[in-house]
DNA sequence: CGCAGGCTTTGATGTAAATCAAGATCAGGA
DNA sequence: TCCTGATCTTGATTTACATCAAAGCCTGCG
């Protein structure tokens, strides 16, 4: 558990406990006081849209409980996803007056949001919120140019195995274990949008989800529910570069 | 030419304009005086490496001249391209020891460097400078998922089409003139280079480039120096969705 | 119960782009 | 000048994935 969460948690953190990872890891009591003045919860059904690309948005958000995507799509119909918001996840851009992306409910969601110009406000204010800020788009952009790579140059299979280490990996944080051995999660995403999101046809997804299965590098019980027996086994089918850093 | 540029040029720039842009857009002069004290320079020959991904990385720069990229590469030896830095834009993490990628200058390069440690402590102390660089990043992370929709769900044509439309906005921004009707360039990438940032080998992108050339949407003077007599008809090419926000 | 509408799987076929393979073009150096 | 190596083009062939098509499988609802 790294010294962070502890802080979170340690926190008086009420009904609340993302916002303040979100946007307030280091924060004061006044501050929090301030946040809980312009912060107000919004629920969304599965498959529910909460706001379109395009639309005016004058809210920030965090996700509390459930799933989020944001996708982009050509005129022709072709969508992309471009990104997963899991709790904790933070979406919008201060400083900016529409949606850039379609955001939809992928399962029952709850997201609190601050209205944007209160918030922009104290960010002004209070330097160390724009820092955290900072901190989690960089995250954000890695992750987008993980994707890339992903997008650019990974096989079928090799991106089928990386969703689900990704997925796996998200899971076991959210659960404080590290995914060790076997692993065991529900698969948040049908197999459609399981392709919106690797650039891959439903067809090609559900046909490389069965190899993986028949080769015995996931179980699967039902259709959503997966285990992974062996992670680095996973990882391998992943073709990630594993060395991860550390050269020089 | 923006408000912001107005500012910028305004300011007494020495021999590093592009500092301010990236990094102090609203400063004072003493704050000026501080960045000047910890910034240096460093050049590099096209082809050279500027750092490997996992090397020790004790600062963060902006780039004055030239042309750097950011890749990525798969253990096989498979490489996608996950950034183009073009003059004033920004490399390097507060906050993170190891490079992430592999920076490679694809001309002749010129840095201007901050070493990382007082960088740090100076955003610690000047809010402004987090908030520029939050901007910054924000806008990298929507170039970037604009990028995985491309390189997710484009045909290689409309791959090509875009990168083309891009390096043209780009050059046309530097040049200060809104690419309307005919724009000419050079293009800074090899035919490789390209595959690479499109996630196409370089023999698709050089048929590609002469289809397009065939079918009179750009013009090549050469292999390297293109123009493009109607960029309206690139973009439909690129396909774009043109609707670009405003919806609701 | 039985049917309807999402999902999902699986098969047959088509195709865009990769791969394999020659050459062509160009710039720089001996 | 010609050679050399890098870059680029073009052609022939292969292949991974898309597309088209049909069924199977759940869940919920009348």
């Amino acid at each position: 558990m790294p010294m962070q969460d502890m802080h979170l948690v340690h926190h008086e953190c009420g009904d609340c406990p993302i916002r303040h990872r979100a946007v307030c890891a280091r924060c004061e009591s006044d501050e929090l006081a301030r946040l809980e003045q312009i912060k107000y919860y919004r629920s969304f059904q599965a498959g529910q849209t909460v706001i379109w690309s395009g639309d005016r948005m004058d809210f920030v958000a965090s996700v509390v409980t459930g799933i989020a995507t944001l996708t982009q799509t050509l005129e022709d119909g072709r969508r992309q996803m471009v990104g997963l918001l899991l709790p904790s996840d933070f979406v919008g851009r201060p400083g900016r007056a529409t949606a850039a992306y379609d955001v939809t409910a992928t399962t029952d969601l709850v997201m609190c949001c601050f209205r944007k110009k209160p918030f922009e406000d104290m960010m002004l204010t209070t330097p160390h919120v724009a820092q955290r800020l900072l901190e989690m788009t960089l995250d954000e952009l890695d992750a987008a140019r993980e994707w890339m790579l992903l997008l650019g140059r990974k096989t079928a299979r090799e991106k089928i195995a990386s969703l689900l280490g990704i997925i796996a990996r998200r899971d076991a944080s959210l659960k404080l274990k590290a995914p060790k051995g076997a692993v065991t999660f529900d698969l948040p995403l049908t197999r459609e949008e399981m392709a919106d999101y690797l650039g891959l046809t439903l067809e090609t997804v559900s046909r490389q989800v069965s190899a993986l299965k028949r080769d015995g590098v996931i179980l699967l019980e039902g259709k959503r529910h997966v285990t992974i027996p062996d992670f680095d086994r996973l990882m391998e089918e992943a073709g990630d570069d594993s060395d991860g850093g550390m050269l020089g």
